[in-house]
DNA sequence: TGCCCCTAGTGGTCTGACCACTTATAATCC
DNA sequence: GGATTATAAGTGGTCAGACCACTAGGGGCA
């Protein structure tokens, strides 16, 4: 286990835990070595093994329960995505752009969707709508989530939400009224070649 | 800054560098404080806060110069793309999300090109085609490159990067050769309504 | 048998120390 | 005075040791 001199000590520990989990076929929830003891294995101080630990648990590769132990999680990229954002976007991102793409992963959803609608969830859209309790926005909110996650495309819902949670202070860009009851309208008769147009009309109404 | 105590101590400063970099309208290059000046800012040990910085680092959010000092990178997670996905592999559901999403972003972008093209945008692109020193992936990345930033949405730019990034190491799937020669010749004839057909053949080829 | 307490092990945090490296300053030499 | 060279200060990289808070399990007690 001799080190690169340019080498940081963490790489080499980021390197020797992931030998570790596939020599040892872990998979998530399962229990990794203790701090200390990948410390003294790997030949170095436990502070330099932390300092990977903790980026991993930052992205959500591991789980650490204090008393217990360090577990394998089961890593999705979504994590990283979310840190990636809560310091690219606000920064170097205009409004514009945000709310932008968020009009254009709703656009987007709702064609993907084709095809994954059931009778109940055309209902719950309904139920949505016609929720005097939501305010628009909420409603909003109610009627995308449930959109996106009929795409079965989860990093896409992560995404949307990410735009949601950002444009929240300064966004009121949202939908005409009717235009919800038109889309549903439109899954309801299958006639999907309007759905790009519904959205167009929005987009630069 | 009075801290929760269920909360770790490095994602508050993981929050304290982001608003320090918000406030100070830091770009990518710009010196952070070095590490002894964070802790005692916030009031906390050397090491807690180092764990925060290495995550950081590993997402590529900042970069540190040994005897210089730690800067604010350009949030191109290069180093940790290897380590990343090889935690990724195995998990196919994932991958498809990832590609999906990015294919759409894709999509969206050649569309939103449209009008924003100019003459030396075009012969730029079909340089780009026929560029024989690039591998069709470097083709690609160069193609989607400039046709992402001639939307002028920084933000889809950003997120496409990190699409590319995750995917490089197992998504082979790009497009057919012609394909980008017929979508730079429908810029060319100015016929923009093919452009959606285009991809869509492409996807579901 | 069932309960409780104690202990060993674990992650969380801090301190202080030393090293290697960079930069800016000061001293030196011509 | 100007150029070169030593020096000092500052920075990240690493380690060792010490506590703390928490968890789980075992041993003892009722």
């Amino acid at each position: 286990m001799s080190r690169i001199p340019n080498q940081k000590a963490y790489h080499g520990v980021l390197e020797q835990i992931r030998i570790f989990i596939h020599k040892n076929l872990l998979k998530p929830g399962d229990k990794l070595p203790s701090e200390r003891e990948l410390a003294e294995t790997l030949g170095m101080g436990r502070s330099s093994v932390r300092e990977a630990l903790r980026a991993l648990e930052l992205l959500g590769i591991i789980e650490t329960r204090k008393g217990e132990g360090t577990f394998l999680g089961s890593y999705r990229p979504f994590q990283t995505v979310e840190i990636l954002a809560s310091f690219i976007l606000g920064n170097n991102s205009t409004k514009d752009d945000i709310i932008a793409t968020r009009k254009l992963i709703e656009k987007e959803a709702a064609k993907l969707a084709i095809g994954k609608l059931e009778d109940k969830d055309i209902i719950q859209f309904k139920k949505i709508i016609h929720d005097l309790n939501n305010n628009p926005k909420q409603m909003h909110i109610d009627f995308f989530s449930l959109l996106l996650n009929k795409t079965e495309n989860e990093l896409l819902l992560i995404i949307w939400q990410l735009m949601m949670e950002f444009s929240q202070t300064f966004d009121n860009e949202l939908y005409e009224s009717q235009f919800y009851q038109q889309l549903v309208h439109l899954y309801t008769k299958e006639d999907y070649s309007l759905i790009e147009n519904l959205f167009m009309k929005q987009l630069f109404s």
